[in-house]
DNA sequence: TTACTATATAATAATTTACTTATATATTCA
DNA sequence: TGAATATATAAGTAAATTATTATATAGTAA
């Protein structure tokens, strides 16, 4: 019983770890009411695609995302039967929509959309 | 607007990520109903006053905790106006309970009460 | 005052993190 | 088939993180 509620804390707090990082947070919050696409993610983030490639790894390795692949492009979105996916959606409530982000890749034609 | 969200969610991937660390997520949960001071969490957590005390700065830096002193003792507790403190509070309430860290302390006559 | 306790800080070492470039793999399309 | 696109992974690196030990500061109590 008190080892369970130590380990639940420790997993708790790798969670949080995970979404303790800017790129990875905006990511989340796309993904709560979006699919998106590696490449999508380039563009919005600026950053080489092997950076984003490594952080949506860290967020399938701890499953608080899925991967879906549709031809030549991967979908990813929330697994949203995470062990802790209450905590992750209140967080996620609490942020403020980073929509206009796809709504800029659309205005430049960058949007993918399955 | 758009500068305004990033800030945002900028800021609160700061406060996720100082919550994620298991020693400061157990301290924050602890200070969540409690007041604590410094040698009760090195007891509790058997590190060094030192890791301790630069967690605690850690915490009152980004405003989340605030210290009092009384006599020898500096006793630290939630700062409830923190400009996120409604994701904090969410967050908290969503792990379980280690109060029962408190009553070892207690067992063991090491329970400062102010 | 002196000794003791509680806390903070400085310096440092080990580990982890988040990026980069280069390369490999899988898919599409001419 | 071969070129182009999308993605993943390996290797390397700079910066950040978390601990330690040593030391300084503040309060208490003999």
């Amino acid at each position: 019983m008190m080892i369970t509620t130590t380990m639940e804390i420790e997993k708790s707090a790798l969670v949080l770890k995970l979404l303790g990082d800017k790129t990875r947070l905006i990511m989340m919050k796309l993904l709560e009411k979006n699919t998106c696409c590696v490449c999508e993610f380039v563009e919005i983030f600026q950053v080489s695609q092997s950076s984003i490639s490594q952080h949506l790894r860290k967020l399938r390795d701890a499953d608080l995302v899925k991967e879906e692949r549709h031809g030549q492009w991967i979908y990813y979105s929330l697994l949203k039967d995470h062990e802790y996916f209450n905590l992750i959606e209140q967080i996620l409530k609490q942020l403020p929509s980073q929509d206009y982000l796809l709504r800029e890749l659309e205005q430049k034609g960058m949007r993918i959309s399955c």
